[in-house]
RNA sequence: GGCCUCGUGGCGGAGUGGUGACGCAGAGGACUGCAAAUCCUUGCACCCGAGUUCGAUUCUCGGCGAGGCCUCCA
């Protein structure tokens, strides 16, 4: 456990050396998908950043000592929306499960073709309905909230220090004077703990009638019952920091009196898409589903890897500007890079230092780079590589080839060796691009010592 | 209007107060019957201005430019 870890504070907007509460148990929570439609590549940043926080904090303190939170919310007025438009002849509770069952199982297989790793925890919001209720209560009773025409609305007046992961006091917001002053509001910036349901919306008993939950809450609920109610790092898209954090900070700090809710808060930077923000209005919206499965972008499927490591090629606090070219070029990367086996090898040092630097994808990567150009000369290093690989998510997989194709073109590779020792040209590279156009390539080499032609082959990836 | 990022070579992209990471693409070469792979070599940069400094791409200020948040958003 020698490795130092320093991560960006969005809190302190500082680079500050990384400290567990509790070295045994490290906690870290992800807001996850609002699940009413296919996640886009915005949302798969996020995934994958955090996914390799996983990866290395589980390398640090070991698999079994960090928990690792990302929530799924399913009870959202976007849903319902989803759902009336949907499935129109549905019961509504009925419509809205088959969206979201739907858009949940949709997000867990394109992030695993991404390459994340399951998180140690995945909380629906609708099975932690109490637990908000809980906390809502909760504040209420500690004079944070207040039950006003028909809602719960957070007091954002009653908390001396509101606005501090935003550095947006609310005295600077009302300055703008853009907040729609509703009647029923103390003050502008008051958010929704929760709400009456019509008849027509999803609805829950609660001690102020039967309602659903604000936006905010059910992160502040589901932390809390998952990481505790102080815990090590929170992260998130950029665009969360206000008001989504802002208030689950408010939410969570107020209700159990703490003076902070996590000690880091990490945010990802956006993803853009020819250099504008990507929104369904601009007509460059682009989903992982149609990276994947569709020739939606640059007319052609992408496998997960490259898109993964497309994203690691820039530093998670930057912008990236997605596009075809780097999709190439993360594409030619990969193929370059020695499918291996990481045994049990542990990981290169470089790379973990790089990672461990407010994860520093991108120095790792370069270290890769050095690591697999050393493994071409130095077979012994390959477990290394791929150890090291694995920690990014990045490691190449071997495709498996079954015996009978193995032998059939061990055949055809020795009978080239025959044609071309009698130098005839022509049939040996007959077979060679046959063999090519099924999807094999042949490399030749050298014997170091007798100067023969060696050859090996390979699937192409 | 308020707040916050960022501006590095054809492209991607870290980093640093003192001869210009690195990768991709390009060029040249080695190897090869020819390819592929591999290896070697190589050109090209730090938005503008002022300041601090012996010295700034790196620090400070100003400008210009790009993006984000302030309303749902990863």
């Amino acid at each position: 456990m020698g490795a130092s870890l320093k991560f960006y504070n969005t809190l302190t907007r500082e680079k500050t050396a990384f400290s567990p509460i509790d070295p045994k148990s490290v906690r870290m929570y992800v807001c996850g998908p609002t699940v009413y439609d296919y996640a886009h590549i915005g949302n798969a940043r996020p995934a994958i950043v955090f996914d390799v926080l996983f990866r290395l904090l589980r390398h640090v303190y070991g698999e079994g000592h960090v928990s690792y939170a990302r929530n799924i919310t399913d009870v959202d007025d976007k849903i319902n929306a989803r759902a009336l438009r949907d499935h129109p002849g549905l019961p509504l509770n009925e419509a809205i499960r088959a969206v979201t069952e739907r858009t949940e199982t949709q997000y867990h297989e394109d992030v695993a073709a991404l390459g994340c790793l399951e998180p140690t925890v995945e909380p629906r919001a609708t099975d932690n309905i109490p637990q908000m209720i809980e906390i809502i209560e909760k504040l209420i009773a500690r004079g944070h909230a207040y039950v006003a025409a028909g809602e719960v609305l957070f007091d954002t007046k009653s908390m001396g220090d509101y606005g501090k992961l935003s550095k947006r006091p609310l005295d600077e917001q009302q300055a703008g004077a853009r907040v729609a002053v509703d009647a029923h509001k103390k003050n502008p910036g008051d958010f929704v703990l929760w709400k009456l349901s019509s008849d027509n919306e999803p609805g829950w008993e609660s001690p102020w009638g039967r309602g659903r939950p604000g936006w905010h809450i059910e992160c502040s609920a589901m932390s809390r019952r998952y990481l505790g109610e102080v815990f090590d790092i929170h992260g998130g898209g950029l665009d969360l920091i206000f008001p989504h954090h802002e208030n689950e900070i408010a939410q969570s700090r107020c209700a159990h009196g703490t003076e902070v809710m996590a000690n880091v808060w990490m945010h990802n930077g956006f993803v853009q898409v020819e250099g504008r923000k990507m929104s369904k209005s601009e007509g460059n919206f682009i989903t992982i589903y149609d990276l994947l499965h569709t020739e939606k972008f640059g007319g052609r499927q992408w496998p997960g890897e490259v898109l993964r490591l497309a994203m690691l090629m820039t530093h998670y606090r930057e912008p990236i500007d997605f596009s075809v070219k780097r999709l190439e070029e993360a594409e030619r990367l990969i193929a370059r890079w020695p499918a291996a086996d990481p045994g049990g090898a542990a990981p290169c040092d470089t790379v973990i230092e790089a990672l461990g630097d407010d994860l520093n994808t991108v120095a790792a990567i370069q270290a890769l780079h050095a690591l697999a150009h050393e493994a071409h000369a130095d077979k012994t290093l390959l477990p290394i590589f791929a150890a090291s690989a694995n920690l990014l998510g990045v490691l190449p997989q071997k495709t498996e080839v079954d015996e009978a194709l193995a032998s059939a073109v061990d055949a055809l590779v020795s009978m080239r060796l025959e044609l071309l020792k009698a130098k005839n040209f022509p049939e040996a590279d007959k077979i060679r691009n046959e063999l090519s156009e099924k999807g094999i390539q042949l490399k030749d080499g050298k014997d170091a010592s007798t100067g023969e032609r060696v050859t090996t082959w390979e699937l192409k990836r």
